[in-house]
RNA sequence: GUGGGUAUGCCGGAGUGGUCAAACGGGACGGACUCAAGAUCCGUUAGCUUAGUGCUUACAGAGGUUCGAAUCCUCUUACCCACACCA
């Protein structure tokens, strides 16, 4: 055969050298030997400073780990290794959100149960971590799916009911016709599923859990100042949570109170209308007879504008027919309906101010209803928003906005029509959901008894495997489950057929990890005194306002039974970006830009693939993947191999220690620091200082150390190559000796780089002048550099001999006075 | 609309007051080694200029602060993310 085989070429050059490379034999054999050693299992030991990594487990998919899972994970590895060489006493577990509709789905498209589809997937899943190298102390694996596990989420749920903190509403509830259940306002993305973005949610009113996570509301916001968060985490969360301090004014229409939130109390007097939600529930009771036909219609309209354009919808509304009776001054307001009223925010009624809102203006401006200006400003385009000096106000006028609002709520207090209040956008959380593979809903109903709590030691109630799937929910199906005792007077009742939401499963999965098979009980409290808190949290940005939010609520609520004596799950959190395909464009099947990274490992070896992942920008940042950009990781790592397996160790010169230490130093600051990016080009940086000269075992060994965190498994190897006592995993980090990083020997080294830059200037010019090739170069440096320079290293450098003189030799050669031009730091050049 | 973020050379991206024509990687180009290489090594990569120099123009745009700005402030523009009329 005359054609060329490049791969094999590459190998067998290398093998003729002595050394292949042979990342997959060396990947296998590490994963294998710490397996063996237990390299990672964590254990409670008193006296040794504890520190917990997390990652967000996953979700396991039936399509295995993608590219986004390899980068997150791989953030935490890197950390929990750091941590461990520090010395510290981790705790790195893994699990699996098993969980969840798409395996529901994914299991009637393939026509198989959840669980088995669950099971593959997870065995697909370790393979695939174990391959990557990742740390996990895999004697803690917890699952979600394991009624073992999902028995305390019924457990939790118990306990929130005995304190009033679940309980069951009808309510107008979202839902995706898809999913075929309902979905959380989290959920819902600009009125579609955020599962199936074709699908507009409906409204449905069903009876319903909730959980009363608008009690933690004002702990949830008040836990920032502990946590040490991404400032825009935080302020995410703090707009979810969106806590308004305002006044409720109680407006008497038809007799009937109807409340009103506004965080404006000091344009009561200007209020001219009032404004109900179309969507609210009590609507037609305002509307009166004659108004009947016009509110119908308009309904009507606004039910045929599909979602999406709803939010750009001019504001929009129609007379009720009914008036309310001003609080303080008894006066007639007439009561509208409109589109811009948001329904289940406060009451769903707002008090209009058309002088000092906008919104409130141009609903005024367009009905032509009245406009009366109560606060003092300009007005010249519109609503003055802003406060002052109120003014047609009747007894208030003259009072500033800041003490009118306490005037007023103090008047309408007086009266019994309003108080002080706080408002939050966050709403409760709804837990149900009408889908089988989620955990059970631990209640009977009893016809007798009414809604029947199962009894603590009659959990967990697991889900059955007689179900049909089709539309709708399964559990339905399944008369074994269905039909239960009643647990108090044990007639025949019916149990409870809505799951739970799977956000339920990972709201305290971090504190099972501390005592993952304890059967008892939820943990034993202890070894999560020791374990937890998370040390450093890490998962995506996505998760901010979900996840981010029921976990904290957990753990505030733990706290409270008495379980936990901190009120903060994970004191430090990391958002990692997103990793988009080389164009640019989010990954996806369908854009055909999808990188596996099983595929990145076959070629390249999990080392590479895990530098490459790091090194390309700042973690915290999206970064576009970039196939060349990956081959030149691969590049470095195989020469770092190269080289130290081969190492014939030297003495490392001074030169060496300091930029060793130097490093040392600077790279354990950026993986402090998740900026792993730069600590790469320092390793980089180092490695083409030392493998130029000579090193000793130490040096080489430190360096490998260094890396480890990125590759683990050819620094493992190499640790092994260079007689590094048991494993570099387990390792203690290099130490930085301040005082070999010497400052004078970074100033030479520059002088030598800028000096080799001179030179080639230097024989650039000459060679176009003359036409002819350099014979020689002399060098002329100052007395006391003259230890910085080396000819052998610049005749290297320059691919020309170089001669290196002392300014102050007198036998030097200098026909040309080159050697006057020296400075400090900068020596002449002749070139010859 | 509101809130948050980003804007750097051919590209990806470092860099948060002077040491910046700006790390590192990719690409391109030139050279070395080679029968040859997609392998390795060494360079160049704003323009003009120069025996290693100097100047000009540069970090989205326009202003400003400062002895001095990619870096701080203001406004504008574009893009990204979240929330979407929260009273």
């Amino acid at each position: 055969m005359e054609d060329i085989d490049f791969a094999n070429a590459r190998r067998s050059k290398n093998a003729g050298a002595g050394k292949v490379y042979d990342f997959s034999r060396i990947e296998k054999k590490w994963q294998k030997k710490w397996e063996q050693e237990k390299a990672f299992v964590a254990k409670e030991k008193k006296g040794k400073e504890k520190y917990y990594v997390l990652d967000m487990f996953p979700y396991p998919s039936g399509e295995g780990l993608h590219i986004g899972h390899a980068f997150v994970f791989s953030l935490g590895d890197i950390y929990a290794r750091f941590q461990r060489m520090l010395g510290k006493n981790v705790l790195y577990p893994i699990g699996y959100d098993s969980l969840g509709l798409p395996a529901e789905n994914a299991a009637i498209a393939a026509g198989t149960h959840p669980e088995e589809y669950t099971k593959k997937s997870i065995a697909n899943f370790m393979k695939q971590q174990k391959a990557m190298g990742w740390s996990y102390d895999w004697s803690r694996v917890v699952k979600t799916s394991d009624p073992e596990y999902y028995k305390w989420d019924q457990w939790i749920f118990l306990k929130m009911l005995e304190k009033g903190l679940a309980y069951r509403k009808k309510a107008s509830v979202n839902y995706c016709s898809d999913c075929d259940t309902v979905l959380a306002n989290e959920q819902v993305v600009g009125g579609r599923c955020w599962r199936h973005g074709d699908t507009v949610v409906e409204v449905r009113p069903l009876e319903q859990w909730f959980f009363e996570i608008t009690k933690y509301a004002d702990e949830l916001l008040k836990g920032h100042e502990k946590i040490d968060w991404p400032e825009r985490a935080k302020t995410l969360q703090r707009n979810w949570i969106g806590r308004s301090e305002g006044t409720e004014i109680v407006f008497s229409v038809g007799g009937k109170g109807w409340p009103v939130f506004t965080t404006r109390p000091d344009t009561l007097m200007g209020v001219t209308f009032l404004v109900v939600s179309a969507q609210h529930p009590e609507l037609m009771g305002l509307v009166t007879e004659e108004q009947k036909g016009a509110v119908d219609k308009f309904l009507k309209k606004l039910n045929s504008v599909s979602e999406k354009d709803a939010g750009s919808m001019d504001k929009e509304g129609v007379f009720t027919g009914s008036y309310a009776e001003h609080p303080l001054t008894g006066e007639r307001i007439p009561v509208w309906t409109g589109n811009f009223v948001v329904a289940e925010y406060g009451s769903g009624m707002v008090m209009a101010v058309p002088a000092h809102d906008q919104r409130d203006y141009e609903f005024a401006e367009k009905y032509g209803l009245e406009i009366t200006q109560v606060i003092e400003g300009d007005m010249g385009d519109g609503a003055y928003m802003g406060e002052g000096k109120l003014i047609n106000s009747e007894g208030f006028d003259g009072l500033e906005s800041r003490e009118a609002k306490e005037h007023i709520t103090n008047a309408l207090k007086m009266k019994k029509k309003g108080k002080k209040t706080v408002q939050y956008k966050l709403r409760d959380w709804l837990i149900s959901r009408q889908r089988y593979w989620g955990t059970p809903i631990p209640i009977v109903y009893c016809d007798a008894c009414g809604v029947v709590p199962v009894p603590e030691k009659d959990l967990p109630v697991v889900l059955p495997k007689d179900v049909t799937f089709g539309k709708g929910n399964p559990l339905e199906t399944s008369k074994s489950f269905v039909d239960v005792d009643c647990p108090q007077c044990g007639k025949l009742g019916r149990r409870e057929t809505d799951t739970m939401d799977t956000f339920v499963n990972s709201s305290w999965y971090f504190l099972r990890y501390a005592d993952p098979k304890n059967g008892g009980n939820l943990f034993d409290s202890q070894k999560a005194a020791y374990w937890a808190p998370v040390d450093q949290y890490i998962g995506g940005p996505e998760h901010i306002t979900m996840h981010l939010i029921y976990i904290r609520f957990y753990t505030k609520f733990l706290r409270d039974l008495g379980l936990l004596d901190f009120d903060e799950p994970a004191l430090k959190y990391f958002t990692q970006g997103i990793v988009k395909g080389a164009d640019g464009e989010k990954m996806s099947k369908s854009r055909g830009n999808v990188v596996e990274p099983l595929e990145m490992i076959k070629m390249y070896g999990a080392d590479a693939l895990r530098l490459y992942l790091v090194s390309h920008s700042s973690p915290d940042s999206d970064f576009d993947w970039d196939d060349k950009a990956i081959g030149s990781s691969f590049t470095f790592v195989r020469r770092v191999y190269d080289y130290f397996s081969e190492l014939k160790p030297g003495k490392s010169d001074v030169r060496v220690e300091s930029k060793l230490h130097q490093t040392i130093k600077a790279v354990t600051a950026d993986v402090e620091g998740f900026k792993h990016n730069l600590a790469v080009i320092k390793l980089r940086q180092l490695f083409s200082f030392i493998s130029r000269g000579a090193v000793d075992v130490k040096t080489a060994r430190a360096f490998v150390q260094l890396l480890h965190v990125y590759c683990p498994f050819v620094t493992e190897e190499l640790w092994e190559k260079l007689g590094g006592k048991g494993l570099v995993s387990l390792s203690k980090w290099p130490e930085v000796d301040e005082k070999k990083i010497d400052q004078k020997l970074e100033a030479a080294e520059e002088a030598g780089e800028k000096t080799v830059k001179d030179i080639l200037h230097v024989l650039g010019f000459v060679k176009e002048k003359t036409g002819n090739e350099a014979e020689g170069v002399h060098v002329y440096v100052m007395p006391a550099e003259l230890k910085w320079f080396d000819a052998a290293v610049l005749s290297e450098r320059v691919k020309v001999p170089v001669s290196v003189w002392s300014v102050a030799d007198k036998k030097k050669v200098d026909p040309e006075g080159k050697s006057k031009k020296a400075k400090p730091g900068k020596p002449g050049i002749w070139v010859r």
